[in-house]
DNA sequence: CGGGTCCTTTACCTTTTTTTCACGCATAGA
DNA sequence: TCTATGCGTGAAAAAAAGGTAAAGGACCCG
């Protein structure tokens, strides 16, 4: 999907958390405040943020933001899965955004980042 | 005018209890919270999700999940419903699923788990 | 040009998962 | 009680998946 048509059921905002995303001007705001992405940066959040709460696989999320199939090997997705991370985290300290499910993909859901997971076997 | 058509008779999200599968995503839903589920524990709950309140054999959950025959002596299939059981108990304490039948396999049935007849007499 | 940014790819390291093994408990029968 | 069988599960070992720094190239702009 390139371009965005004139019609008034697309939203022109996202929100997840303490983020705003808006898709018509690239920006995304975290409490206010602008955060500096890229262009793969935004669109993978913009990808993610779309899909808040599904566990989206690295092939859609390449497929998405970067058009064509995922070679195997290919890592750019986790790349900037890692970049974007970093932002967020620079951003929003306390909130976890992009989660892993391994073997599975990434999931994008506004979290506290105390407070974490359930964690399952017991340590 | 789609020619694809959207439904199926398959299912994308099975139910059990406070439990959400869906099959798509890979992910797994407690009450609305997502469990980290690896590959295999997820396949193995689909597997026994599917066959609902039946008694699945080591053997058949082992040819569904893993492929191929069930080797004597593997115990595959004990580790990972051992697995299971802990993240489900960590997610819902107040429920049990798995359910063993010594010599015959296991079933699958959401089940409050206080309500057990007299476990231990006398304490 | 020279410097800066962005993107891709690679490489190395860490984390998580999967497999395998072993011990212990429980049950049933001799 | 002794023994065989079935099962639960912690832990070691092996394999797979993921995190991320950094190198190299393309592009843009002054």
């Amino acid at each position: 999907m390139a371009a965005i048509p004139e019609s008034t059921d697309i939203p022109e905002v996202l929100y997840a958390g303490e983020l705003e995303v808006r898709l018509e001007e690239g920006l995304v705001l975290a409490t206010g405040r602008a955060l500096t992405l890229s262009v793969r940066e935004f669109e993978l959040l913009v990808a993610m943020t779309k899909r808040l709460g599904a566990i989206i696989t690295r092939e859609e999320l390449y497929r998405t933001v970067w058009g064509g199939d995922l070679r195997p090997g290919d890592r750019s997705v986790d790349v900037y899965v890692s970049k974007l991370r970093g932002k967020l985290e620079a951003a929003l300290p306390d909130r976890r955004f992009i989660h892993t499910h391994p073997g599975f993909g990434y999931r994008f859901q506004p979290q506290p980042s105390r407070n974490v997971h359930m964690e399952a076997a017991g340590g």
